[in-house]
DNA sequence: TCCAATTCCAAGTACTTTACTCGGTATTTC
DNA sequence: GAAATACCGAGTAAAGTACTTGGAATTGGA
């Protein structure tokens, strides 16, 4: 029941962004160095969310990545499961056509499943970039300018 | 975030067993046939399941297996935090001894992290393998003796 | 007393997935 | 025109998953 690291590194990252944005794009090297990912692995992760429409990209020197909507509007729940498909423990339970055993109908364990599906879904569309913007600079009131993660 | 064959396995294999069982110990054989599973790989299973204490075996011939306490008493996470393993979805918010980053002081996303972790836990904690029983029985009430799933 | 049925155990292995790397092209600014 | 960037597709090493294999130990019944 493990995340992978594309989850976690797009968390991590759309974070840094969201941070280190504001005056113009980021350029991906700059985030891959400060949140320790390889650079030509964490480009496959941003080009699934730009897919996604999570980010928008400018190409060409001085170019990067922003953040295509407010962080207040994303939630974690969007980014993981862009990166990361469905949070569903198991095929059958997955939210759009899921992949059904010869026993679905009969089978009851499904119930659990669906619970944990949406238990998960609950927390991460509970939580939005936003919100973890705040707890870092609520965390770092002293040094308020040290805005990496 | 999807669950192994073993956690899956382990609820089926548990509640046939519980299906099952009652006038004495079940073969692995039986169990492993009727939920099609390999024998040898679900013996392995079961050897877990019996040092966490949720099985007792019975040796040689019209031996089996039993299960060591009442549905009622079994819950699902217990049966998947044996197999599984922490449900947590980041090391990082394993319940003990995590393995954390160097970063783990300032890192704001343990947060999602937790909250999953926790939901997750609620989710199958909330569920005990009387609560599958019974759900079984209900939703074949027309061929009431057919206890297989 | 032996055979069949069973649990118990430790290694080995094929397959799949993950987490990358590599090499290049296209675009844009200075 | 050169440097800095994004974009793209294919390849790959390591790890993890889901088993298989080959046995030893125990027990009940013929």
């Amino acid at each position: 029941m493990k995340l992978s690291t594309k989850g976690r590194y797009g968390v991590k990252s759309m974070l840094d962004l969201a941070l280190h944005g504001g005056e113009g794009p980021v350029p991906l090297k700059s985030i891959a160095e400060r949140q320790d990912i390889s650079e030509n692995y964490l480009e496959q992760l941003f080009a699934t969310l730009r897919k996604a429409g999570h980010l928008k990209s400018i190409r060409g020197a001085q170019g990067g990545y922003i953040l295509a909507h407010d962080p207040k509007n994303i939630t974690i729940g969007s980014i993981l499961r862009s990166l990361e498909g469905s949070l569903a423990p198991v095929e059958c339970v997955v939210e759009d056509d899921p992949i059904k055993c010869s026993k679905s109908d009969r089978c009851v364990t499904k119930i659990v499943w669906k619970k944990i599906r949406d238990k998960v879904n609950e927390a991460v569309d509970s939580v939005t970039l936003d919100d973890l913007i705040e707890e870092y600079k609520k965390s770092n009131t002293d040094d308020a300018y040290i805005y990496y993660i």
